[in-house]
DNA sequence: ATGGCAGAAGCATTCTGA
């Protein structure tokens, strides 16, 4: 089973590059981010006509997520809920459409478009911390359930020094800072791996290009777009990886599509075997 | 160091993104 995230920047400006991409790829589930359309204007019928079902929570020009999915989705809910560890109100949150969950395949998929933040010193750094505190208790109560969860989109955060493409420059700063990372981590504890660095442990990896500076023909990106799932499926896990090729479109996204294979079939595929340390990360 | 580019709203220019 193929899993993709792929934030958009407008689905009715990238829309054909969108059918395209899954015309070529296959995937089963394709959660998107930054739709930046209200639910009554997606244009659910390119999907549905391909015989994918659609999930949708969206608002005006900013913002948006949404799971096309092959299996229908099941048990769907937009936004936070049930975050109890989280002292503040979640209703702050429900302004800005940034998360969509849903059952698919006994797999607990949570889509999330996490807040960019700005600078350090902006009052959207703050929200965006509260923001991952926030899904931090979310995915912890999904945990407490039993969820075998797959949690992907796009983070705004690189994970480590390894996935940016001038460490030096940005450091400290937004996106690379430690108070960022520290948040994240807090949401992922020892439950949930980087489907990605199972597999690829270098520095040089990028998931998104700015648009400005030339920044994808001089390769200077960052990887901020994640697939984190939990460890009892990391067995399944067969590939994880980063699909450059729709940023060298014309008018393209500024992010890539990220994509997992899971081997949902064989229960019997061994991860811990004598070559392999996947675990090890 | 700064501004560079892109999308939406809406029709000039601002806001937001990362």
């Amino acid at each position: 089973m193929l899993i993709a995230t792929w934030n958009v920047n407008s689905i009715r400006t990238r829309l054909s590059q969108i059918i395209e991409w899954i015309n070529n790829v296959n995937p089963d589930i394709l959660c998107l981010q930054e739709t930046k359309v209200t639910d009554d204007c997606f244009p659910f019928e390119s999907f549905e006509k391909l015989g994918f079902s659609v999930e949708v929570y969206g608002q005006k020009s900013y913002n948006g997520v949404a799971i096309i999915s092959k299996i229908k989705a099941e048990n769907v809910k937009k936004g936070f809920y049930g975050c109890k560890d989280y002292g503040q109100n979640i209703e702050i949150f429900q302004d800005q459409k940034r998360l969509i969950s849903a059952d698919i395949n006994g797999i607990k998929i949570i889509n999330v478009y996490v807040p960019n933040g700005s600078s350090i010193e902006s009052d959207k750094f703050e929200y965006k911390i509260n923001w991952l505190n926030c899904l931090a208790s979310f995915v912890e109560e999904q945990e407490k359930k039993g969820e075998i969860i797959c949690l992907m989109g796009d983070f705004n955060v690189a994970p480590s020094n390894l996935d940016i493409h001038d460490p030096k420059k940005y450091e400290g700063g937004i996106m690379a800072s430690e108070l960022e990372r520290n948040a994240l981590n807090n949401v992922l504890k020892e439950r949930l791996i980087d489907s990605f660095r199972i597999f690829e442990k270098n520095y040089g990896h990028w998931s998104w290009w700015d648009y400005r500076n030339n920044a994808y023909e001089l390769n200077k990106g960052w990887r901020i777009d994640h697939i984190y799932i939990s460890r009892g499926l990391s067995s399944k896990l067969k590939s994880s990886v980063i699909d450059s090729s729709p940023r060298a479109n014309l008018r393209p996204s500024d992010h890539a599509p990220v994509m997992i294979n899971l081997n949902l079939d064989d229960t019997n595929l061994d991860f811990f075997d004598d070559e392999d340390n996947f675990l090890e990360i």
